[in-house]
DNA sequence: GATTCTATGTTTAGATG
DNA sequence: CCATCTAAACATAGAAT
């Protein structure tokens, strides 16, 4: 993606891994709702950053928990 | 993507609608793998099937949920 | 139910406001 | 910190297996 290839590593450069990290946040949320909406799917996503601030997304209201 | 743009609606094809799950379903775990490495950032996952199974991805061992 | 193929649509690294 | 641009990398619809 964007001009040349990237390597799966904590990237070293704290401001282009912030850039990053909004970037991709951004990504990973928008396709937890597809793919809710798409496949009728309960999803539900958690960030953290390295601030602890949390994003996140939910499917629904709750998850119901049960034990099968 | 693919042979054609889709929209973002819930699939009405139960074939097509698993096996978009099954591909875009490990797409966003991919991705958010790939977020928790690059940006060291805490990610969670879940995502339960239409038939309740449950897929998920973790960064840590476990979230530490305290009080601010 | 997952996987392979491939054309095409989408995401995004890096640079720039 | 977020928005935009562009080219290159990546994800994936549809069909077939």
């Amino acid at each position: 993606m964007g001009r040349g290839k990237i390597v799966i590593r904590r990237i070293d450069n704290s401001t282009s891994r912030q850039v990053t990290f909004s970037k991709r946040r951004n990504g990973l949320l928008k396709k937890a709702k597809e793919l809710a909406i798409l496949c009728d799917a309960e999803v539900g996503v958690m960030i953290f950053s390295s601030t602890s601030k949390l994003y996140d997304f939910a499917s629904t209201r709750s998850f119901k928990i049960s034990s099968s």
